[in-house]
DNA sequence: ATAAACTTTCATTTATTATTGAAAGTTCAA
DNA sequence: TTGAACTTTCAATAATAAATGAAAGTTTAT
């Protein structure tokens, strides 16, 4: 396999990897071409590369950089924008995990919290149903928390420890 | 809020939070309406509480057993079959995890593995996209095997221990 | 063996989500 | 302050994904 076949497979993988997770296709596609090229592009290249519209590359561009993992760059001398991902993983990892509790982890917590929280009859139905909700509550709180603290984790004695068994 | 209500909004909820992360609204809202009821409910229940038709509750049972995460029971007696939802949260957080990553992540890593083997041609784009796909290879395949390993590891007692430090 | 009670399948329809492209908006150099 | 070069917006359209429901399939009691 050569270089341009690569890259375009690898697009396409990671375009397909995203719809699977609720992410739109060509959203994921940029934000692939994107990491894996040097330096920045702009909006003409991506449209070419990918084949979409204006309008599609535009919007999801925007999409991108919302999420705090796509940037503009200007360069001397040049009207028009490039644009370039941020290339640490780890700190993709850290955006994708914010944004995402942010925009649809915490509004479902809010709820749970809320569901979890009636006034029970005392029926076996609503009790189990306020247990069980309960416990998801708390599980997702937790789940939600990991990320953001392993952050902190991995830089504490504790946590380079752990990182050095766990190999 | 009254039971009746607060157990519609779970499930509506739970419905929507699927959609986004790629799960099919109707396979999370049978789930969610499974994990909180007491005991196994019929297909036809299903159908009536979800005011969906037969063929949709039919393949998205099917597709919720597929994953492992709601169980056919049968009563004594009935001719017909019920159904619940693994309840136990880690047990179900595991099965998830498995299963997108055997649909998902393993065919995703297989292409990564591939594309960032490819012979250089020693251009700076190649080279680039070398180095960034092997280390994503490396990211995802650590993240894939993270919740595998930690069911092992909430029960040493390393594990035991940063559980407790963590709080 | 038959038929009633139930479940599954899948071609068709419907709903949802993404994309296009042309018009409107913006920016900047002259 | 004009117009060329570029970007954004959004109503219309297209593509994709999910749901329906009737027919086919299965199981079990008699």
């Amino acid at each position: 396999m050569e270089f341009r076949e690569a890259k375009n497979k690898f697009v396409q993988t990671w375009g397909a990897l995203g719809s699977q997770w609720g992410i739109n296709k060509t959203m994921a596609q940029i934000h692939a071409l994107l990491m894996v090229s040097n330096d920045a592009i702009s909006m003409e290249d991506i449209m070419e590369e990918l084949q979409i519209s204006r309008g599609n590359a535009s919007m999801n561009l925007r999409a991108l950089m919302d999420w705090g993992i796509v940037y503009k760059e200007y360069k001397a001398g040049e009207r028009r924008e490039f644009f370039t991902a941020e290339k640490n993983l780890d700190e993709l990892a850290v955006k994708i995990a914010r944004e995402r509790s942010k925009r649809e982890i915490r509004p479902a917590l809010k709820v749970l919290k809320e569901v979890s929280s009636i006034e029970t009859n005392n029926s076996d139905e609503a009790n189990h149903f306020i247990d069980q909700t309960t416990k998801l509550y708390d599980f997702v709180l937790k789940a939600d928390n990991m990320l953001e603290k392993a952050t902190e984790f991995k830089d504490n004695w504790l946590g380079k420890l752990v990182l050095k068994i766990m190999k």
